[in-house]
DNA sequence: TAATTTTGCTTGCGTTTTGCAAGTGCAAAT
DNA sequence: ATTTGCACTTGCAAAACGCAAGCAAAATTA
């Protein structure tokens, strides 16, 4: 269904492609900060996605490989979703657009307190928290 | 004119408000590979950016502090855009989307003989692009 | 057991953004 | 003097977005 279309062979591009939006690695970020989240969860962040946007990027994400749909243990009415090894790989670029942010913007403390954590060994935080993240999927 | 409407205070979704769309970064991509462009030359990439979309990102990124206009030495009629240190400094999140990219798609094999060096060191890499295009601005 | 609520979406519809083509104004070349 | 190049702007149709309402299945409550 939800096929996209390259526009050049940059991986830039490529990339883009995918999750070039306003959007979708928002949705990476509460699955990397939660670990698992409902689309309820979804829903709940601070930058109130419409339902219908939310479910047409969880479809593209899931159709490229970034993240799948899991049953809930306790119920059926639920699914979760969880990223893939390929979306926990964005790991160290949403660690740079932090750390990006982060020179130019004021951050929310508890935010700023992972900051320092990241900035005082970014591989190490990296290949904890990837660790971390994979023992979940 | 460009006024961003920031969703939340969070750092991903702030920076997302600036550059999160298919055209941004591709803007900042070019002037990280020519270090400097015309508005022609934006048009030449591959993607093929509609001029109106490109005239609107550019004035984006020039309100948001990501690029500046330049007189062209040699010609009043022509304009050349280059990074601020601002943009430069999103090398690092550049250079993890090439990363990511290397590790799930196809590259085109110049691009790849960059990667390689990266790889190798990736710390050098951007501390002497960084130098290279400040020297730029 | 029946009624209500929760959950994960889908549908409709007005608004905004995009993409394509053509046009404009100034500078430079012929 | 006229044509070409360059940096945009404008118009318009098509697509994407954003909001509200709707819906079916599962879970909870009465």
């Amino acid at each position: 269904m939800k096929d996209i279309k390259k526009r050049s062979d940059c991986p830039i591009s490529s990339s883009l492609d995918i999750w070039g939006d306003k959007w979708s690695l928002l949705i990476v970020r509460d699955l990397m900060f939660a670990k698992e989240c409902t689309y309820g969860d979804f829903l709940k962040s601070d930058e109130k996605i419409a339902t219908n946007i939310l479910a047409s990027r969880l479809l593209t994400l899931e159709t490229n490989g970034i993240i799948t749909k899991h049953g809930h243990p306790e119920s059926k009415a639920k699914v979760l979703y969880k990223l893939t090894p390929k979306g926990v790989d964005l790991l160290p670029l949403m660690m740079e657009i932090n750390l990006w942010a982060d020179k130019y913007f004021a951050l929310p403390k508890e935010r700023k307190a992972m900051l320092e954590e990241v900035k005082k060994d970014k591989e190490g935080f990296i290949r904890e928290k990837t660790i971390s993240l994979l023992n979940n999927s």
